[in-house]
DNA sequence: TTTAGCCCGTTAAACTATTGACAAGCGACT
DNA sequence: AGTCGCTTGTCAATAGTTTAACGGGCTAAA
């Protein structure tokens, strides 16, 4: 495996884009593609393109491009996808149901092995054939199954504690939806932690759409 | 208004996040801040807060640092949510209902004014007393009301022809959590697009967790 | 087999973002 | 009123990211 040197965070972030836009091109039966095509269709470019995948290997080669299929899968391979890490989900409300019921765990590199909720009405119910806990089960549990990750749809004030609980646990990762800054605290840690802050991603737009309108306003 | 210069977008990003720990200072009567102090708390530094600031205009004060209600409130402003955009959401799936249910709306700049979905046994249903009418309806709903925005919350399949027709309609922002890149084609159309990958997002942890693996079997 | 056209990997340059440094202003205490 | 310590706003330096440029190798067609 290549990948000695650090790779920016920022290239990260673009690879799950890519792998869409590859998984795309392999369903359409695309065989090759040059950085240059590619760019095109992805709106960024091409030099981003090779500079990217660089930092993983060459997998290109001069005169002819990449091979959709091959790239698919090295980036599969390097995201990670291939495998199969346990994630328990906390919190069954509105949106941990959602979550459970709308991700393709198993197309991402997850499986989904137990959903926890405090709510005694939730307890005992299924989602996808997963039975929901009581949160006193959490460790119990872990001791068991030993997820590698957790993700959290709990209210703020919840999780704190959770998270201290799951990490005392042996949970590696967070997937954390709730309006808590996990990632200060678990810094440093070996505690991976990915945010999914929706509501600031709705400021932003906020923002963006108010920017659009004065703007508009100025032009006049 | 100040905000003369083009604002980067990696300093608009972060508002949501002062907007939240100041929100969270005033809750506990904290009546002024420094950017030292603030810069500890978020575990950022307190040089990159007072520049992000500096963007607005000087909220602070030499030797007193930024009053917390006043900075939460120019904020708030800035992010423009003050005001109540009026958006749609598109799709009452699992994800749709959740978002709907979940998010507060008034909270952020935006008012929930109609729901739509193609499926006939959902139509007529309520969500938080709002109506779900069929995609049918959207021009004529859109026509009368002048909605702002989109919340799109359909298969990739749907997102291009659903979009397209928005715009025609007249939306000038979408909240995107479809897996289709919408940005792409909207761009320089005086269309402004908030992506909510959360696939990718599962991904990018899914890479990280595997890092964190090879790292740790690296120091054995 | 030769040649022309592509296209990758890589290095260098341009650009953007973050951090550090410091002068000047304010508040609190003497 | 004067002084000390704190803190902002801003400028300069550093770090990081993106884009451009180019040598050389591969493909495909003559």
């Amino acid at each position: 495996m290549a990948q000695e040197k650090n790779i920016s965070k920022a290239v990260i972030k673009r690879l799950p884009r890519y792998y869409r836009f590859l998984g795309e091109l392999l369903n359409q039966g695309v065989v090759r593609i040059s950085s240059r095509l590619l760019s095109e269709k992805m709106g960024i470019t091409a030099s981003q393109i090779r500079q990217d995948l660089n930092c993983f290997g060459g997998f290109g080669q001069q005169g002819y491009g990449y091979n959709v299929q091959v790239l698919h899968e090295e980036i599969a391979s390097i995201l990670g996808l291939d495998r199969q890490a346990d994630v328990i989900l906390i919190g069954a409300g509105n949106l941990g149901r959602a979550v459970a019921n709308h991700m393709e765990f198993e197309q991402r590199g997850f499986r989904l092995i137990g959903i926890f909720d405090k709510d005694p009405e939730l307890i005992g119910q299924t989602i996808k054939d997963v039975l929901i806990r009581s949160t006193d089960k959490i460790e119990p549990f872990c001791r068991v199954y030993h997820p590698t990750a957790a993700i959290l749809c709990i209210p703020k004030t919840a999780a704190k504690e959770l998270s201290d609980r799951l990490i005392a646990a042996g949970v590696k990762g967070f997937w954390n939806f709730s309006h808590y800054d996990l990632a200060l605290n678990q810094k440093e840690r070996g505690i991976v932690v990915e945010n999914v802050h929706m509501s600031d991603s709705l400021m932003t737009l906020s923002y963006e759409l108010k920017a659009l309108t004065d703007k508009e306003k100025a032009a006049e």
